[in-house]
DNA sequence: TTGTAAGCGTTATCAA
DNA sequence: TTGATAACGCTTACAA
């Protein structure tokens, strides 16, 4: 055993199975059964075998046993930016905690910049590297006509259905959660709004936005009471939405964001003009991110199950793997929760509104 | 050629490359060599090979060029813990444009929580599935006496050394920099400090924590006036190092912070606790991650060239990868830089430190 | 310029 | 319980 070591190190090579099969005094169909099935082998020749194992230091070839059983244990999260957004940060996290917990790899990309990212990511689809994908907020690159519906591999979404009715989706109440942001800030008194926007086209933009407005009209408002300023769900976005909210001749008091970076963009913009949360206005973000917790005032938000997303995408996904042909459930159903926080308050009398909107302008 | 793809489409398999031969009427060496050298073949066979690739939808399966090669363009970034701080997304961000520029998938793994998980990224990287390693801040999982050291394997480091000084590390100035928070503080008349520690072990812990004492030093400062408070670089710990720091006697004035978000958690605590920044205190961060510019006061911190840590990192673990042989540049030095926000101004007047203390304390 | 064929390191079938 | 052996799909000498 000791004379193989010493080969494989003279010829600075990696141990293969041969190595420890020869050095145990085995075969490697004996090897490989005593590491994979170890009951199926004898006391006396796993013991052997192992004590090769570790004497070599060998590591099975991913890349081998990828090609002999065509699985590779690799999962693919397709997210919308990279590493942006502490919300999917949240998601990405429950993810990798329920994948790895049962030996699945995962690979973080985004479709984001250059068509060559999304490429790179549908040529791994399609060169059978991935045994799954996840796929955030319903992206669906298609490259050179290939979408990832097409490549008959497991597939599920969450945070948005995918186009292809069959793919499993795990969603938030999205519809009822904007109702909730709107509920709360009509109850405080609040009677005009700005809706700050998600990205045009979402899922969960579209639903949201219905929510707003179907909530609105119960509340006996008409459209003119709800102002949508478009966003892009990021820091900056909602900080310019402040700049277009500050032009308003006369400002809503209740603004309702479609993510919590927003939210805290928009405080920022409209405190520097002078403004005052909630004394002025009140703000209620979504996601329910840390740093909501710390911000000056804390955030009134929707708290999104942001672990259980993740874990609960995780788990279809791997019953999907595990037998590709059980039809699973097509839709997974959380609840996101209001939290309150400083940065929502009684609305302000009309009077006094008006009052310090004049003083503001000028 | 079409009946090519009907037997495919019957078979329920995908093309290999003996299909796509057949199909352009070719062995499959030429059909290897029209997709990797075009130039090494005919225009009429490259041609005849490229159509009978799009007509069979043919991708190479990467685990049979990765097991024939010896090379599977994956690169595993390793992180102190999966996706949280927005500093560690921004150099992430930096290595993943610049691997996937050069054609290479990024694994991004933490060596947090169970040591399962762990096992499985040492494992990856002796199961030869990696092309190369980036560790950020220093993380060096040992699993059963296997460390990724000794594992013949590109390796460069961000943000900390590695125990082992071959290995290629970008870094930045960090004691310089722990010495520009600390002066930019004294400049405004503050004499009395709080250091806001990272984690106990950590390189730029450590270094930082010595730039600080050093400037301290340089200024006449005794070892008594720099309190150091243990942190986390959380957000909570930050919380809870504020409260630590309320329960203080004598409470310094300048806080240097060994991250933003224990800044920011900071802030907030004493904040609650009615102590106004900068009027009663300021506080100083490190990271400069883009909540700094919204937060309420902004936030004055390092700003550390968070993408450019990232793509030099990246580049260097290229080269080594192209060439093992040729000795790298063993250190990379960044520049992390002061940005002046609204969280530092002049220190109080002694007196007024002491009546507005003794007034909260009561 | 093209084709033949060996071999990358596994696993799984089948026979012993 | 074990071993011999045939794939898995690709790349690359080497030969033609």
């Amino acid at each position: 055993m000791d004379r193989a070591k010493r080969v494989l190190r003279s010829e600075g090579r990696a141990a293969r199975i041969s190595d420890v099969a020869t050095a145990a005094g085995v075969s490697t169909a004996t090897v490989s059964r005593a590491l994979a099935f170890p009951d199926r082998v004898s006391e006396a020749t796993r013991l052997r075998v192992l004590e090769a194992v570790r004497e070599l230091n060998y590591t099975p070839n991913e890349a081998a046993r990828a090609l002999r059983v065509g699985a590779t244990r690799m999962i693919l999260v397709i997210s919308p930016y990279l590493y942006s957004g502490a919300f999917f940060n949240g998601v990405i996290n429950g993810l990798d905690a329920e994948l790895a917990s049962a030996g699945y790899t995962m690979i973080v990309g985004s479709v984001d910049g250059p068509i060559e990212k999304a490429r790179r990511l549908v040529d791994l689809v399609y060169s059978r590297q991935l045994d799954g994908v996840v796929v955030l907020t319903g992206v669906d690159p298609v490259v050179e006509g290939r979408s990832l519906l097409d490549a008959e591999i497991p597939i599920v979404s969450i945070c948005s259905p995918m186009s292809k009715p069959s793919v499993p989706a795990v969603l938030i109440d999205d519809e009822e959660c904007a109702r909730k942001q709107f509920r709360h800030l009509f109850a405080l008194g609040h009677r005009r709004f700005v809706y700050l926007s998600g990205a045009d086209q979402h899922y969960s933009e579209i639903v949201r936005y219905r929510g707003v407005r179907k909530e609105a009209r119960a509340s006996g408002l008409g459209e003119a009471d709800v102002i949508r300023l478009a966003g892009l769900y990021t820091l900056e976005s909602g900080a310019e939405a402040g700049r277009r909210y500050l032009q308003l001749a006369d400002r809503p008091t209740g603004i309702v964001c479609a993510s919590d970076e927003m939210a805290i963009g928009f405080i920022k913009t409209v405190s520097e003009a002078g403004l005052r949360v909630p004394r002025d206005l009140s703000v209620v973000g979504f996601d329910g991110i840390p740093f909501t917790r710390y911000y000056e005032p804390s955030l009134t938000t929707i708290v999104q199950p942001q672990a259980a997303l993740g874990a609960r995408g995780a788990e279809a996904l791997l019953t999907l793997i595990r037998d590709p042909l059980a039809l699973p459930t097509p839709r997974i159903g959380l609840r996101g929760e209001l939290r309150i926080g400083g940065s929502t308050g009684p609305a302000p009398p009309a009077a006094v509104h008006r009052q310090r909107q004049a003083l503001l302008s000028s």
